[in-house]
DNA sequence: AATAGATATGACAACGTTGTCATTTTTTGA
DNA sequence: TCAAAAAATGACAACGTTGTCATATCTATT
């Protein structure tokens, strides 16, 4: 009845263990087994312990080679990433994804692209599915604000589950931070400390996040009756020599901020290079915030005063409706963004 | 003959061509598509062409589970990486490992541990080989430089390549760069600009090479003919804070020094940020040196002088041995370490 | 006690490749 | 020109699962 027996090796290791060598130990046939280690439904009770008592004996764990080429589903999820010098962002996107993968028996792909130098990006993120039969894809910013990704992979019927704020009708998953308020709470800090003339660096235009966050720096400024300024307004990248040329602008111009709000901690970073470079003390003379709580943020001195979204998490919620949703389930979003908290430190 | 020729859908997407609609195509049998697809011998030209030319035009990518069901062959790599919070490191090990692998058509699956907190990692590091069916591993350090982690997959017969000092006589693929003579410039750098009391921040004891950058110093100092102190010595772990911690007793001693060598820059950031915190200046009453060239040292101010490893390239060359093994190929470690290059900015 | 309807179980054919071995075709050498 | 050797090609059985469908076993209802 069983294809295998005893498989024990003459070096002493045991090769592993089939659903036929379970199968045979508990007495019952193959696809009953396979019935218990996929939790299907119709198995009584005593038949089911004898299974499990087998595979814990037998330290069976299915083949998945074999699973995804019977079932034609791969158990595989892929993460597309652009990959930055900072990699913050990224290694806590990682981290969320990797958790709810491992805990759902998931294996997580990765692949990094670059979006600006790429032109043929759409073509690469197609083979990439295709390649290694990927069920579903992860797509923090800014690769899930790219369009024509999201076409590629709508196209493929890939279902995606995307790490940023654009929230459109669409029924993709979509799982975002309160980038807005937490930007307002940071320019209201700055306002109650006095500060009138506060410059914001915005971020790259390509993530749908630097629109939220210059939101918030206006609404901020509304509510407080202070005139918004274009002139205080630069245009930066998220990296560090773009928030140290825009502070450069902003610290030549006639009317100089007193303080500065980066739409990152690279950029504060920066900022905080330039003042240094010009002689300014911190905060005294320039008051600095970030956004993101990096690394970088409790490692410059003095400590950047910043806003902490909870990347991680966000991956892995994400990352865990994907996964419900390739198992068939009907999922929906969350309806609520997730908190963004202001971290206090030295440098405003 | 064929199991499938036109498998257009009524949506107009394709389905996957399979090896039998190129065989079908191409007009020859399964098994040739299959040669052809890996490079095996005995297949004539002319069929040759006629095969590539119909797996491009069906777009065909052989099916991996399939594959790795049929040849018991996994496609799959390990990469054991402790996750650390400067994540520089790691970051660098990945995109070189994953070029590798995207280069061979291997699959690269991760798999981040924390080795003081896991009392139970060698059954973790077992799980995680048996599961995926993973055929070799790449470990940087630290974990490639844990007794506990070598034994286990070398007792699961899982080829590893390990990127880290530690080069004992064992066969296993390793690879790593000069830490001893690197260290041994800095210092002497640092000699040249006139200091004579030269303190030295060692890294975390379990990493292999704390112990050669630490040589480094010594033989500098000796060939400088400066006495060697062990005052001048303080234990850090490759973070900030044990950086900054060991600058304060460096600094509090009788006779504090004029310059200090972390042996990472994370650590020299946390030096820097301890020196400013005491109203030093940098580099004119406090010179700082760090190690790696990651993305802090040139984001505190001002600049960190340190020493780039060619991480990415080493995990590169690592991964791509240990693919070679895999596929059968003999393969030896490379005779000489890569070199590192000094960076001379404005720290020192 | 008989019957219908659940519930539990099993036999066996997929899934798409590679390995083995047999067969056909080409090349070589006398 | 022919046999022998080498090279090219193909038929078919694995590989370890899951899906489909048939069958056996229980449970409730009459």
């Amino acid at each position: 009845m069983a294809r295998s027996t005893d498989k024990a090796r003459s070096d002493g290791n045991s090769v592993k263990a089939t659903i036929f060598d379970v199968a045979s130990r508990a007495g019952v046939s193959i696809k009953t087994v396979s019935r218990v280690v996929n939790k299907e439904p119709n198995v009584s009770e005593k038949t089911r312990d004898k299974v499990a008592a087998a595979i814990t004996e037998l330290g069976y764990r299915p083949n998945a080679a074999a699973r995804g080429l019977s079932s034609q589903r791969s158990f595989v999820v892929g993460l597309i990433y652009e990959n930055p010098d900072e990699f913050s962002y990224v290694k806590d996107v990682l981290n969320g994804a990797l958790d709810a993968c491992e805990a759902a028996g998931y294996t997580l792909i990765l692949r990094p692209v670059a979006i600006a130098k790429n032109k043929n990006l759409a073509a690469q993120v197609k083979q990439f599915v295709d390649e290694a039969a990927i069920g579903g894809v992860v797509l923090p910013a800014p690769v899930g604000d790219v369009a024509e990704v999201l076409a590629v992979l709508d196209e493929a019927n890939v279902p995606i589950a995307k790490i940023t704020p654009m929230h459109s009708a669409e029924e993709a998953i979509s799982v975002h931070c309160d980038d807005e308020q937490a930007t307002a709470s940071l320019t209201e800090y700055l306002i109650n400390n006095g500060h009138r003339r506060i410059g914001f660096i915005k971020g790259h235009p390509a993530h749908a996040a630097t629109g939220k966050r210059l939101a918030g720096y206006k609404q901020a400024l509304k509510s407080a009756t202070l005139e918004f300024s274009s002139q205080l307004v630069k245009q930066g990248y998220f990296d560090f020599d773009s928030g140290r040329g825009a502070t450069a602008k902003l610290l030549e111009s006639q009317n100089p901020p007193t303080a500065i709000i980066a739409s990152n901690d690279d950029m504060a970073a920066g900022a905080m290079f330039e003042a240094r470079e010009r002689g300014l003390e911190i905060p005294k003379q320039l008051a600095i915030v970030g956004f993101d709580d990096t690394h970088v943020a409790t490692h410059v001195w003095p400590r950047l005063t910043t806003a902490r979204q909870p990347i991680e998490e966000m991956a892995k919620v994400a990352t865990n409706l994907l996964i419900q949703k390739l198992s068939g389930q009907d999922v929906s979003s969350p309806e609520e963004p997730f908190n963004c908290e202001v971290v206090i430190r030295d440098s405003a």
